[in-house]
DNA sequence: CATTAAAATTGGTATGACAAGATCGATATT
DNA sequence: AATATCGATCTTGTCATACCAATTTTAATG
């Protein structure tokens, strides 16, 4: 960790062979083998048998796991977490209204597009709605959104999954997107902030009016 | 990881011995001790020698060890990380103004006092400022706002650090922070946002002022 | 020069052994 | 009888060695 961070080493870079590491650092190389795994587990090391061991960039999926895991363990803080979402989604929409690129633009109309035709093929158009989301967190031109939003869509997607299963859910949205990307375009960050905060809680509104009425059926 | 989601495994069990638990999922120890480094790395695992090893509760801590390795990686995101972070805090001056308790108040209040004292003694205060914040994550009543500050607390340490070292800001970040209080304590969230962004900006608006001083006198 | 097969390299797993620390029970003391 | 102390036993931490499987490199071949 420290000969990277100090840049000794360097992403991409490959290591010497365990067992000519374990030397140099004067340990077994079974012990040199708890301590990759342990990087490997945090994303800062890759290996492939045969082809060596390898400085990993840490990407967000690799935080997912831990930060799975530390939910799974607290009910409460799954629904704390949504409303945290929430609020940042809300703001990433008025920060893309101001700094969106015109490639940006397209790739978010591109997201609706896609989920349309999910929709017309049968689909709920879950993974539109994944990336309409996500590329409105990139075109916000901050990282910590971006990775933020792609950390949360792994753990949000049973949310969104149900939401979407409601039926009319995924055509109302998809008219949502269409509102919330007329606001983007033409820079108007109050009016795409109010559309955002609109359409994340009504579909949180649908999702606890459904699962009431499949309580009622049961 | 699948038998503490299930519930089978409950943090704080006692898992079999190494040699046991190799012998019933099929493996040497070897492997399931590699296995247990990248559990204990994200912290599902805490192992004690002698003692033995033992299911755990995932803390914010362990998620900062891959963040910070994450950041380190990007010098552009540490400062959308701070973004992200002056963003969050306000939203939690606002909550915390409408939802703190009677006895998270004094705990606010008693930060305030602590960083003075701290001050009064030589100090630059910045234990009591990082528990100022903390305190005010946790008087939101939303978890996942505590998590989130302690985690960047770590993070934003030299940042932070570098701020209180300006001469004559210790003593008007204290004052900012009874202001911050104040508004909090009379409920009125309004203002207590309005009062933390002003607070933060202007710390850091000192933070850039300080450096460029700095880089004069090289 | 391209193809292919053999050899060397490298990570993955297994086994046995010993050291260091923790636990628990027997024994001695108060 | 209660408590303190010491030692046997258990458990993790580390190491050395060996072998397997996948990959890469090298050399031979056409």
């Amino acid at each position: 960790m420290r000969r990277i961070r100090t840049g000794e080493l360097a992403v991409g870079q490959k290591l010497p062979p365990e067992r000519v590491l374990a030397d140099q650092l004067g340990v077994s190389r079974t012990s040199l083998r708890e301590a990759l795994r342990a990087l490997e587990s945090m994303g800062c090391v890759r290996s492939t048998v045969g082809g060596g061991n390898y400085i990993n960039s840490v990407s967000p999926e690799h935080l997912a796991l831990p930060f799975a895991a530390m939910m799974s363990q607290d009910k409460e803080l799954a629904a704390d977490i949504i409303q945290v979402r929430q609020y940042l989604e809300v703001h990433m929409a008025s920060m893309a209204a101001t700094h969106a690129t015109k490639e940006q633009l397209a790739r978010i109309y591109g997201t609706i597009l896609d989920m349309q035709a999910q929709i017309e093929q049968g689909g709920n158009g879950i993974e539109g709605d994944n990336q309409f989301h996500l590329e409105i967190a990139k075109a916000s031109q901050n990282k910590a959104f971006s990775i933020i939003i792609e950390l949360l869509a792994g753990l949000l997607a049973e949310s969104r999954q149900a939401t979407l299963d409601i039926p009319g859910q995924p055509a109302k949205s998809v008219m949502d997107h269409f509102e919330i990307f007329a606001a983007i375009e033409s820079g108007d960050a109050a009016t795409a902030e109010a559309a955002m905060a609109e359409h994340l809680t009504k579909a949180q509104q649908n999702l606890v009016d459904s699962r009431m009425e499949k309580k009622e059926t049961e």
